[in-house]
DNA sequence: GACATCTATATAAAGAGTTATATAGTTCTT
DNA sequence: AAGAACTATATAACTCTTTATATAGATGTC
């Protein structure tokens, strides 16, 4: 599990759960989020398994906390697990999966208000990071040369959000483009065609719509994985 | 819970589990994997409330099948869902999650390594959709004009993987460079440099190490989202 | 006929993640 | 002095997902 291995990570630097929640929400939950209900059991099971120490801390401001600090052993554990070969992993991408389905509404105007507002979702987030970026630009006179290694792979990470964030914009417009010529055709096709058959006027020939048409795929592969 | 809502969609067109579980491995993984054990219990929850119906079917191959197929109740809740404005939901993607720690390792050879397999893992993935995107060109001389509602926009979803895929190739390219040109630099200061101290020989103004340090956070921002 | 493979459904158990709730000291404001 | 807001830890209940296991008919092959 990957978020045992993000806190063996961050606690390289001895840091409470609070602590960890506050950067989880700051940085990491751009690609992994997390809280705290998970955090505090995920620390006590690493200590459990000597991958993590704990210590009181005295509060300067609250009640008593307990800091955590990254083992020898936990050290270990991380570098192993960060040698592994990379995996591109389970996306879940809900907003995809509406876009797939947003024939059902049977509505292009719909389909364009949603793009409308997810390009604003998308244009807001790429604007965050790339706040993040000026803050460092204006620290550090050599950003982005001459970073230590720890803040060199951080910034890699950064250049990822910020080269996908503006792919999703860019997805955005070149959608809406589409949505916008189609349904300048709807309308010189006349209004006036109900809706249900509108897919037939369109050329008969598209086989490819039987999405779901199991007895069409090429052949049957493994269903494990 | 948007598996649910993906089944109601799929469903519009009459399928079985064993037939949706090769429709998620073909195309719908790519935004929403799913596994069998999690599609039956979800197709007979979503009966039991009435959203789907299933009858057995004959099966032209193999053992009995059990079809189900969305209702008008099921469509309804469908297009309610459809209708709600987009989020950017919590995306967890572990390869960045590896790069972001992988100071770790203190070995940018491995950082190298790690990237040019993550290069050629995205690299795979985006000709196997781009093959996709040839088939339906084959297929339909118009493409991508004049589709059908459904195919509409579902080459919406495609042209987003498309763009994505070639997104992370660019950024796995990018960082390579940067990779290289730090190595080289590494190089030209002497290879006999102690790991442990080459942050600080490398100008100690680096305030931004501290991604760990609480205090340095401009306000508590409240730990709900 | 034995064995492998494919089609097909189903459930149990474990793991991961979210939401809700409880507790309590500290600090700031009114 | 009261109350709000913040700091801090913890647990329960629930939901979602994965992995493992069981069953069994149909088909193909050696």
């Amino acid at each position: 599990m990957s978020l045992d291995y993000i806190l063996l990570g961050l606690l390289r630097e001895p840091a409470s759960g609070y602590d960890l929640k506050a950067v989880f929400d700051e940085r990491i939950h751009y690609f992994w989020p997390a809280e705290l209900s998970q955090v505090y059991p995920a620390m006590q099971r690493l200590e459990d398994k000597g991958l993590l120490r704990s210590r009181e801390a005295p509060a300067k401001r609250g009640p008593r906390r307990r800091v955590y600090q990254t083992t020898a052993a936990g050290h270990r554990v991380l570098r192993q697990w960060l040698d592994e070969s990379p995996e591109l992993g389970d996306e879940r991408i809900g907003f995809l999966a509406k876009v797939y389905l947003m024939d059902e509404l049977r509505d292009l105007s719909k389909t364009r208000q949603y793009f409308r507002e997810l390009r604003e979702i998308c244009a807001t987030r790429l604007e965050e990071l790339q706040a993040i970026e000026r803050g460092w630009a204006a620290q550090d006179p050599h950003y982005p040369d001459a970073l230590s290694a720890r803040m060199f792979h951080v910034s890699l990470t950064l250049r990822k959000g910020l080269s996908s964030l503006a792919t999703h914009v860019k997805w955005c417009d070149e959608s809406l483009r589409r949505i916008e010529a189609r349904m300048g055709k709807e309308r010189s096709n006349g209004r006036t065609i109900p809706r249900h058959t509108l897919d037939s006027h369109r050329g008969g020939h598209h086989r490819t719509d039987r999405v779901l048409d199991s007895r069409s795929r090429k052949q049957g592969r493994p269903a494990a994985r």
